[in-house]
DNA sequence: GGCATTTTCGTATTTTTTACAAATATAAAC
DNA sequence: GTTTATATTTGTAAAAAATACGAAAATGCC
């Protein structure tokens, strides 16, 4: 095992080439920031903690934390969020990676960053370990955050917009039987435009995914709504061939 | 700044934390691989080096090394890309991390792919620094690759497949004025699969970006094609609104 | 000019989208 | 019971788009 490799020195005269030794690059940390979408009544709020501890004691972050130098990635993210908030089986997707230089106060950190979107109503963050306060804040009304969260969080809305149209991202958000009135203005809700209904039928109808039922609603002073499901397995084919949505 | 915090003991004890120190976690490493595919031809190739030194000497794997302490992660794509193979201007877009725990020999360090497109014959890769050689590889034989660059390299080409219906990934294949025939080619071989020409023809001419020339091509033995181009101002309104190709 | 070649245009058919209206099913009010 | 309010569901006509072809057009070369 080699103590030093011959590098560049960056961009100041290239083909030039000077050592340094290896341990300096094992000098880096990296962390997780959960961004959890919580969505309820026609409403996109994300699950903010409020920091107990240095950096940006008291300020407003996503849930994230250090990775353990024996933890994977996708472990890391469970772990954390469930240290921070207390919440357990909620499955996230990597979506990106920020590594400005300077983005953390105590040395080079690069976060990578996973979203998920639940419904609201059915969780509970409590807060733990260093976390004093969880709270969901309306995307609307987002309060200054810690590092550089804001843009994480912006870029984050953009990720949960494209990923919702072709992966089942949203599963967790709807009963297990759901109705087309109730998975519509989910989707209206997150990608801010408005469908219509008949329309928006008869694609989910061409959609063989999406099952629909012999139930229907109960208890409701109208016509009550036919339920349907999502069928995981059929989905598979779908997704191997390069699905999305069209609306 | 606090030279210990509370962690959870991961997956042995929920609810029960100990300390261990913040330097810890500031073990770790990072990396940057760049997956460079060459199109020519109706073929589609990835740039690969021969390592000079170790972990893996000798094997091929995908151009990447250890990120600065100071860089940031862009700008460490470019550094990498040509410091190994003498590359630039090669626009690469991050697409996902890579952080299983083991994958490589001397430490924690996951690795941040990058991706990006160009036409082989306008580009000379020259090996520098520790790369010992440099070589396009068919996609359709792959030899075995050090680290886990064979899997990196496979999610990288289903990146590559989505990211060319939504974004202008391809512009670097093509001359700035090209034939439609040759934008029909390269789709076709990414993304596996035939189309008619009259009817891609009457997609594109849907599509505003793509602008028709008042110009065709020259000194071909039959009918000249007419020239079009790219026009990056008009795609941008396409892109606010989530624009995706629908071949 | 005729030939080979590939682009380009045309068109008839089918399919999908769109916009909107009418019919339907339920609970609750009368 | 009958009516009413409400939201679901179905239907449909018009417009638009996709599809599958084939014919016409433009070039270099013989």
């Amino acid at each position: 095992m080699p103590i030093s490799r011959k590098v560049s020195k960056a961009r100041i005269e290239q083909d030039d080439f000077y050592s340094i030794p290896i341990d300096e690059f094992f000098k880096s940390a990296f962390s997780v920031d959960c961004v959890i979408f919580g969505y309820h009544e026609k409403e996109l709020k994300v699950l903010l903690i409020q920091r107990g501890t240095d950096p940006y004691e008291n300020f407003w972050a996503l849930p994230g934390d250090l990775v353990y130098p024996f933890e994977d990635l996708d472990d890391a993210a469970k772990r954390i969020l469930n240290d921070l908030t207390s919440l357990s089986d909620i499955p996230m997707r990597q979506v990106h990676t920020f590594g400005k230089v300077n983005r953390h106060p105590l040395g080079r950190v690069i976060t990578i960053a996973y979203i998920a979107l639940v419904e609201l109503q059915d969780i509970t963050p409590l807060p733990s370990n260093w976390a004093k306060e969880t709270k969901w804040h309306s995307l609307k009304k987002i309060p200054k955050l810690a590092f550089d969260h804001k843009e994480i969080l912006n870029e984050c809305v953009k990720e949960l917009q494209e990923k919702v149209m072709s992966e089942p991202i949203w599963t967790k958000v709807l009963p297990e039987k759901f109705t087309l009135t109730a998975f519509q203005e989910l989707f209206e809700t997150i990608l801010q435009r408005e469908f219509d209904k008949g329309n928006f039928r008869k694609k989910i109808n061409g959609v063989k995914f999406l099952k629909r039922l012999d139930e229907s609603q109960k208890n409701v002073r109208h016509r009550p709504s036919v339920l349907y499901k999502f069928d995981s397995k059929a989905f598979q084919q779908y997704k191997a061939k390069g699905f999305v949505f069209d609306f």
